[in-house]
DNA sequence: TCTGGGGTCCTAGAGCCC
DNA sequence: TCTGGGGCTCTAGGACCC
């Protein structure tokens, strides 16, 4: 979402239109995006303000935009800018609080039509996928631009929002089309015609390059795909890295040789909260810690994973941020255990300081029916047992069913 | 304008082992 | 015994993505 979407000059020719059938030869990768997707879902049962700008966005005084729809873009909103200032750009928008929950439901039914059409199907997020369908095309009976197709109508009919979907022969070129073609449109990228397709376009087209690598090429004087698919190798590499001046070079050649990946393993688990207010009250920072600690437990659990490092995040009321991280010496997915060491690193990383955020995240994950190494805590196989009967009482009786009893009073720090 | 929350990947330094 | 270097792991931070 919040993608820079529109057609650059003389790119018509890229658009599948009535009129208009790109050569979709060799074309077996899609990648399809939802339009607008969070605001789209909402709108399914609003329709009376499609033509208004609406914004989903929390309701929290330091929460950001999770989704524009383009009436509202047309004013400058966009996804990720503070509400506040989406408000200013935008007086009469309608605000709207995210349903987490629904559009997970949208999303899951959207993959599942993917995956009717081929099994390659990568998820990028809610919202977006890879799909390889060059081994589906005898079966289906149709080439990757009329497959492309087939998916948005079904998405409509069946969904009721639209998607915009790229066809190339590489998986970034079609990220880069679905992009293009929004919203509600179809893009092919001729194999033949690749380079001329991306040379024109502005580094920050690439993906990887963000504001910071943008502003880093640019310095030393490469603007656009064609002159960073030209320049020498070591000329990159002191602009932005050796790994990342290789991945460029190769991307800005067309070279993208990734393959749709159905599985891709979670390396990460984690949690934060950002306050409404600035807190340095160490109680309420350590409720928060339990939290947090809490929920990253029980999301591991319900994946059958478990993780040897436990990292926090604290960001400073001057946005300054910092990491700490201590690996332990069993894998473990037990909330006591993430707690207990998260709350270490806390208490040796800040005394008395203004916090803004605080975030609780567990790493080197593997699955729970690895074989486990005996941890120092001797209490952990009772702790897990005790926690898991937790998970089968919420499943039943609601998230709020058990909680500890350090959560369970005081609103001054508004637990969410 | 003032910056959420969930992630991944890369780089660089320190410490350790061989 | 001392030293250097390569390889590995851990840690911290930064950039990026949606």
């Amino acid at each position: 979402m919040g993608k820079k979407p529109g057609l650059p000059p003389g790119y018509e020719r890229f658009r599948v239109t009535e009129q208009n059938t790109p050569d979709d030869t060799g074309c077996g990768l899609l990648h399809v995006d939802m339009d607008a997707f969070f605001a789209a879902v909402e709108l399914r049962t609003r329709p009376e303000l499609a033509d208004q700008p609406v914004i989903v966005a929390g309701a929290g005084p330091r929460s950001v935009v999770t989704s524009a729809n383009y009436p509202a873009r047309e004013f400058g909103v966009r996804a990720a800018m503070p509400a506040a200032v989406a408000r200013r750009l935008c007086p009469n928008a309608v605000f709207i609080p995210p349903s987490h929950g629904l559009y997970g439901e949208v999303s899951r039914g959207v993959m599942a039509i993917f995956r009717e059409l081929t099994p390659l199907v990568e998820p990028l997020s809610l919202d977006e996928a890879f799909l390889d369908v060059s081994g589906a095309l005898r079966r289906l009976d149709a080439t990757p631009a009329q497959v492309a197709e087939l998916i948005r109508q079904r998405v409509f009919a069946e969904h009721g929002i639209t998607c915009s979907v790229g066809v190339a022969g590489v998986k970034f070129v079609a990220k880069l089309a679905s992009g293009m073609a929004k919203p509600d449109g179809v893009l092919v990228v001729p194999t033949g015609q690749l380079l001329a397709f991306l040379h024109p376009l502005p580094v920050a087209a690439l993906w990887g390059v963000g504001q910071r690598t943008e502003e880093n090429l640019r310095r030393l004087g490469f603007t656009t795909v064609a002159q960073v698919a030209a320049a020498p190798l070591n000329r990159l590499r002191r602009a932005v890295g050796t790994a990342a001046a290789e991945h460029l070079h190769a991307l800005a050649n067309g070279r993208d040789e990734r393959g749709v990946v159905v599985d891709v393993p979670d390396k990460s688990i984690g949690a934060e909260r950002t306050f409404d207010t600035d807190q340095r009250d160490p109680r309420v920072l350590e409720r928060e810690i339990l939290r947090l600690s809490e929920r990253v437990a029980a999301t591991l659990r319900a994946r059958h994973l478990r993780g040897r490092t436990v990292s926090i995040k604290v960001r400073f009321a001057d946005f300054r941020t910092i990491t700490r991280a201590r690996t332990l010496a069993a894998a473990t997915d037990v909330a006591r255990v993430v707690h207990t060491t998260a709350l270490a690193l806390l208490t040796e990383a800040v005394s008395d300081a203004e916090i803004r955020l605080l975030g609780v995240r567990v790493e080197g994950l593997t699955g729970d029916d690895e074989p486990e190494q005996l941890s120092f805590e001797p209490d952990e196989p009772r702790w897990r047992d005790a926690e898991i009967a937790a998970d089968v009482a919420r499943s039943r009786f609601g998230a709020a069913a058990v909680r500890p009893a350090s959560l369970l009073s005081r609103r001054s720090d508004k637990p969410t």
